[in-house]
DNA sequence: ACGCTAACGGACGCCGGCGTCCGTTTAGCT
DNA sequence: AGCTAAACGGACGCCGGCGTCCGTTAGCGT
């Protein structure tokens, strides 16, 4: 899709485009996700009408905004089944998706709300929480990740993780950091 | 400070200010801090004037709204320390803490932020963390609780607990409790 | 019963964010 | 170089929340 409109674009307005991109990923990493559109605009060097014109909601500058983020989340998981030491490889994984959500704020909002009509972040997600399921089927069989634990507890640690943006950038990963470790002893067998 | 107040204040005065504190409770639970003024005073039956001329600011209004939650929290750890076993003593401080924190939306965040000119607050809530850490070095002693443990740890907790009121009500308390487990598990030794 | 004053609350002006309109600029094609 | 349509952005009106002013009401003391 956004090579579609890429395509047709003019060069001018793929520039700005990706200025806001930049603007919106700086801001939201700074101040979270609820920030005045304008922040943005006048971050990116232009006028709100372009910025509408560009992403005509919130939600969907997010999205764009976050995609890169996206990504990440799946190499992370991807990079987890990867290892031939699942238990090692979730501990992995739940210490990396911690840093990666406390090091831009607006991000795990998004993720955990999955808000309407991102359904294509929304996919992402359920593809990445099916890996994790497989992730954890097999650090289960080592016997080394607890039997009771569930996916659910995973979502609530991530979202809880989310609970610590009210810090400063630096006090906020630190914390994260810490509290993945806690995580991981919760979940260890 | 309340009854030295409510001695001088004439009875209208004097209902409009309960009025004032349980709308203030009710909309805080319900939609958490950030709801506007007016909506409480809508709420209490009375003008935005009157509302202010009680409580000046949001934190005010707020501090003496959760005064009660804050008695609760001392009086649960209080318990704690009297629980012959520390470290059964220190699991249900956690494990009430977390549900008073998920019942009362606004709470864990003046809780945690513990704002400027809220100092009564703010003391109440050292008091509470001297207590705890006389409880924790207990249950330390008796080798249950994880020796690495630090009080850093379960304001982290509490804090990530605080994450969780993107949830319903009833979703976030099943939650919190849950998410109490977790901690408790992370912290044994 | 009456007056004094504490207390009330509707109404006001201010501000900041929102989304859009329209006159101007400029990329891209011939 | 000139034309055209795509893209731009300043300016506008709207809305909701804020904190205060002031004319009115009603508690309380005599």
């Amino acid at each position: 899709m956004a090579s579609a409109l890429t395509q047709t674009l003019r060069s001018d307005a793929r520039d700005n485009r990706e200025r806001i991109l930049d603007a919106a990923r700086a801001v939201f990493a700074a101040k979270g996700l609820d920030v005045p559109m304008r922040a943005i605009a006048r971050r990116a060097g232009v006028g709100p009408a372009t910025l509408y014109r560009h992403f005509p909601t919130k939600q969907a500058l997010a999205t764009e905004a976050f995609a890169e983020q996206m990504r990440a989340c799946q190499d992370i998981v991807d990079e987890g089944l990867a290892n031939p030491d699942p238990w090692q490889g979730l501990r992995v994984v739940i210490e990396k998706l911690c840093e990666l959500h406390a090091r831009h704020r607006g991000f795990a909002a998004s993720f955990a709300a999955a808000f309407p009509g991102a359904m294509d972040l929304a996919a992402r997600r359920e593809r990445a929480l099916v890996s994790l399921a497989e992730l954890a089927r097999r650090a289960k069989a080592t016997g080394q990740l607890s039997p009771d634990f569930t996916l659910d507890d995973l979502v609530l640690v991530l979202r809880a993780n989310g609970g610590l943006d009210a810090m400063s950038t630096t006090a906020r990963v630190a914390a994260s950091r810490r509290f993945a470790a806690l995580a991981i002893r919760a979940f260890h067998a």
